[in-house]
DNA sequence: ATGTCGGCCCCCGGCCGA
C-alpha cells in the first residue's frame, strides 16, 4: 500500500490578518501539513482553532510579537519539535519537526537582508549571509532524510527572477548571496524540488511586490521560497507546483504557496 | 528613486521592517 504526503509551505505575512485565505488555500488543496512563515504573532494569539477545525489538529509554533515567526500545522502526527537559532539573536525564524515515518521536516524564513548588499554599511546583510552559514554548518551534520521549507530570501537562478541583469545588485539575487545558497546546497546535496519539476530556464517565482500597480500583467517576480530535500527525499517526490492563484485573491500574502506531493 | 503592505502605539498617523 502506497502513502501519499502533500506538503505545502506559505510566507503568509501576518496569519491572522490573512486567516481566511489561509483557510480557502486549505479547503482547495486539502495538505497534510501546511509550514508557514511570517505568522507575525506571539504563540498565544495564533489562529489554533481555525485550523483545528480544518483538521490541523497538530500545531507546532515558533512566534514572536511584531516579526518572523514561523509555524507547522498538521493532519498527521508530528513530534520532536526543535527551533534553532541561525542567527543567534532570539528570533524567531526555524521550526523543524519529525513524521511518524522518519522524516524530518524543517521550516525556516531566512532574513531579507536590507536594502545595500554589502554587510559593512549594512548589518542586515551580514546577519542574512551569517543565517546561511550557520544552516551550512548544520546541513553538513545531517544525517536523517530530511525536507527544508521556507522563504530562503535568495532566487538564486538567472530565470528565478524578471530580470537578471536588472537584480544583481538587488539584495536577493547578489552573486554574493547565490554563491552562499550554492554552498548550503552542496553542504547536504539539497535536491531543489522547485527545479526538478520546473527546470531551467522555465519561469518559476514566488514572490511579487506589493508596489506593482498590476503584479500579474508586470510580472516582476522572483523565486524567493523554496522546497529542498535530502537526496533520498526527492526520490518519492511525486508532484510539485506552486498556488499562483492566491496572489490575485483579495488581501493576498506577497509570497504563494509551494505544493510538494510525496508518495512514501 | 519609487512603489505597498501589516503591525505597532505616549492612540490612528507615522514609524519600522519587508
Amino acid at each position: 500500500m502506497t502513502d501519499t504526503l502533500k506538503i505545502a509551505s506559505w510566507n503568509i505575512n501576518s496569519v491572522r490578518f490573512r486567516i481566511g485565505i489561509v483557510e480557502q488555500f486549505l479547503k482547495n488543496e486539502a495538505p497534510d501539513i501546511l509550514c508557514l512563515q511570517e505568522t507575525k504573532t506571539v504563540d498565544e494569539t495564533f489562529p489554533a482553532d481555525a485550523f483545528r477545525q480544518l483538521g490541523y489538529v497538530h500545531q507546532v509554533l515558533n512566534g514572536q510579537r511584531m516579526h518572523h515567526g514561523v509555524a507547522i500545522v498538521s493532519r498527521v502526527p508530528i513530534a520532536e519539535d526543535d527551533r534553532l537559532d541561525w542567527q543567534a539573536n532570539g528570533e524567531a525564524r526555524h521550526v523543524g519537526v519529525r513524521l511518524g515515518n522518519g522524516l524530518r521536516l524543517e521550516n525556516v524564513y531566512v532574513p531579507a537582508g536590507g536594502d545595500i548588499p554589502d554587510r559593512d554599511l549594512n548589518p542586515k546583510f551580514g546577519q542574512k549571509l551569517d543565517f546561511v552559514e550557520r544552516m551550512t554548518r548544520w546541513s553538513e551534520g545531517l544525517d536523517v532524510p530530511t525536507l527544508l521549507v521556507g522563504d530562503f530570501n535568495i532566487a538564486p537562478l538567472e530565470c528565478d527572477v524578471w530580470s537578471h541583469k536588472q537584480l544583481l545588485d538587488v539584495v536577493s539575487h547578489t552573486p554574493i548571496e547565490v554563491e552562499a545558497l550554492g554552498r548550503l546546497q552542496a553542504a547536504h546535496g539539497w535536491i531543489d524540488l522547485g527545479r526538478r519539476f520546473v527546470p531551467p530556464p522555465m519561469r518559476l517565482y514566488t514572490w511579487w511586490s506589493y508596489r506593482a500597480k498590476d503584479w500579474a500583467a508586470s510580472d516582476r517576480g522572483r523565486r524567493l521560497d523554496h522546497m529542498w530535500a535530502s537526496p533520498a527525499v526527492a526520490e518519492a517526490a511525486v508532484a510539485h507546483r506552486v498556488y499562483e492563484d492566491s496572489r490575485g485573491w483579495l488581501k493576498p500574502s506577497d509570497h504563494i504557496p509551494l505544493l510538494t506531493e510525496f508518495r512514501l
